[in-house]
RNA sequence: GUCCCCAUCGUCUAGGGGUUUAGGACACUGGCCUUUCACGCCGGCAACAGGGGUUCAAAUCCCCUUGGGGACGCCA
């Protein structure tokens, strides 16, 4: 048997968004298990919204994605060329033969005249459905007209009183009686052809058998099927995969928070925690696993066991998946992938992790297992880099405005100051010892420390950042806040 | 409006006629662990949209209703 070839198919129209990442996803899983070609293909006829940056940043979200295509754009291969905008020859040549063949014509219905039609349609409570004006011209009709220049788009001669049916691979059975269709544009006015025509010229001629892809093309399923049948080419397997909706059920968007894959990846998301998130979005495996290594993936992914229901975002799971997938990176890795983000903060440079080699494994060390996104750094160690802590609103309200802390922050500086080996082991029982003769509960004094080494609530363990902000930092801070709560006061 | 698709906890799902007092995960929540914040561990809350059939038996099969989504472009 042949092998199998499947395609992921974007329009250069912007970013690569979540739900085609997805659908890109479970191609190239498939791609991956069948030892099959994964084809990537950008759709740009659309010559007006189509964009080389746009490109820029589909590729761009691919690599990161960690999908990697075995034929398509930087990489070539026998059924190019992989950008549609290159393949107008190709279009031509099955346009001409559909009209050889009297299975196309051409129309020269104007715009305004088809859009009163369209109005009167749906003043009329009725379909609109091209009504064939120019379906059968007679011949001196159409070679005037041509030999006039006048304007003209061609259109598929639709099949009449016949059931088009197919299987899909997610949603079973379906069909579609012609008569809900009309006959359909295939070339523009311009000479471009449209998107439908396109995709079955493409598909057919990279041969691509299984077509998965987002199941707001099921609509156009049929078309591309009489298309197919009309240029003389087998229908591949058809498999569409239900939206992602926000948390209103809605079809995502922007106003949903982050759609575009590099939104992610800036955000703090490791790639292979999203591909096991949005592999399990829609699918499930057994009752009971929910993480999957992507070689797990490729061993279990079935195209015929994906939900036919949409399925909701949850950013929650995703974040907890991720903190996951953090919590298994090695030290090494972790510090590696930390510093991006400590940079874009600002809150270190080249120079600085030249000059403190050990100190970055260190923080990663302490901060421990409490990221859940790789950003979450930042708010677990700037206090490391800067020279003065920020005291948080609620900090000032629940910490310094709640219990009078002078005496326990007097008493812990006195006391510390006496520390001589710098250790986890001594500051521990120092600190117990100061803590059994405050009269503060226990949690709040810890809390006090807490809040001023770093201005927080929250933070990784307190003695171990004490070891590694040292002595005459942690001092410093100490009386600051000691200043800081008797101010507020 | 027309056509198409869909329907199990708040969310993602398992379950595909009897094994189900419907399983897991996230979220939420109670507790344990911890001198502190988290992690972790143990427990709790919580669903078969409604109505008709078919059957000895239906979350599972069929029909209708309702609800949701999608498509109706010289966009993709």
């Amino acid at each position: 048997m042949e092998k199998i070839r499947v395609r992921f198919a974007p329009s250069p129209t912007g970013h690569l968004h979540i739900g085609g990442a997805r659908t890109a996803l479970y191609n190239w899983l498939i791609a991956r298990q069948k030892k099959g070609r994964f084809i990537l293909r950008i759709e740009d006829t659309d010559v007006e919204r189509s964009t080389e940056e746009s490109i820029r940043a589909i590729l761009e979200g691919m690599k990161w994605f960690g999908l990697d295509w075995d034929e398509g754009p930087e990489k070539g291969g026998d059924h190019g060329p992989y950008l549609q905008s290159q393949r107008k020859e190709l279009y031509a040549e099955a346009i001409n033969k559909l009209l050889d063949e009297k299975k196309a014509y051409q129309c020269f219905c104007t715009p305004s005249e088809l859009d009163a039609k369209k109005e009167k349609a749906r003043t009329n409570k009725g379909q609109y459905a091209y009504d064939g004006t120019c379906r059968d011209l007679p011949k001196e009709k159409l070679t005037s007209s041509l030999e006039d220049g006048k304007p003209y788009v061609i259109r598929l001669k639709k099949r009449e009183d016949k059931e088009i049916v197919f299987k899909d691979l997610i949603k079973g059975e379906i069909r579609i009686h012609s008569d809900t269709i009309d006959d359909f544009i295939i070339r523009r006015s311009d000479g471009n052809v449209v998107y439908n025509f396109a995709v079955v010229c493409d598909d057919a001629l990279m041969k691509i058998d299984h077509v998965i892809r987002g199941d707001d093309h099921i609509s156009n399923t049929p078309k591309q099927i009489l298309l197919y049948e009309a240029l003389g080419y087998d229908t591949p397997f058809f498999a569409h995969v239900p939206m992602i909706l926000g948390e209103d059920k809605t079809r995502l968007s922007k106003r949903h928070g982050a759609t575009s894959i590099s939104q992610y990846r800036d955000d703090g998301f490791l790639p292979e925690a999203l591909r096991n998130y949005l592999a399990r979005l829609g699918w499930g495996y057994d009752d009971s696993q929910e993480i999957f290594s992507t070689d797990d993936l490729i061993k279990k992914f079935s195209i015929e066991k994906v939900s036919k229901n949409p399925a909701v975002f949850n950013y929650k799971k995703l974040e907890w998946l991720n903190g996951v997938y953090i919590q298994n990176l090695s030290l090494e890795a972790r510090t590696e992938a930390v510093i991006p983000y400590l940079k874009e903060a600002g809150l270190i440079d080249d120079k600085f992790i030249r000059d403190n080699p050990d100190l970055l494994k260190e923080i990663v060390a302490v901060v421990g297992d409490r990221m859940k996104t790789l950003k979450d750094i930042v708010p677990y160690s700037d206090y490391f880099f800067m020279e003065k802590v920020q005291f948080d609103e609620d900090v000032k309200e629940k910490i310094f405005q709640k219990a009078d802390l002078a005496d326990a922050y007097q008493l812990i500086a006195k006391e510390l100051e006496k520390v001589k080996t710098w250790d986890k082991e001594n500051i521990e029982k120092e600190l117990q010892a100061i803590s059994d003769e405050v009269p503060i509960k226990r949690k709040d004094f810890f809390q006090a420390i807490r809040a001023a080494l770093t201005g927080r609530l929250f933070s990784p363990d307190l003695t171990g950042m004490m070891v590694i902000m040292g002595k005459e930092k942690v001092l410093t801070r100490i009386t600051n806040a000691l200043n800081a709560c008797t101010k507020d006061k």
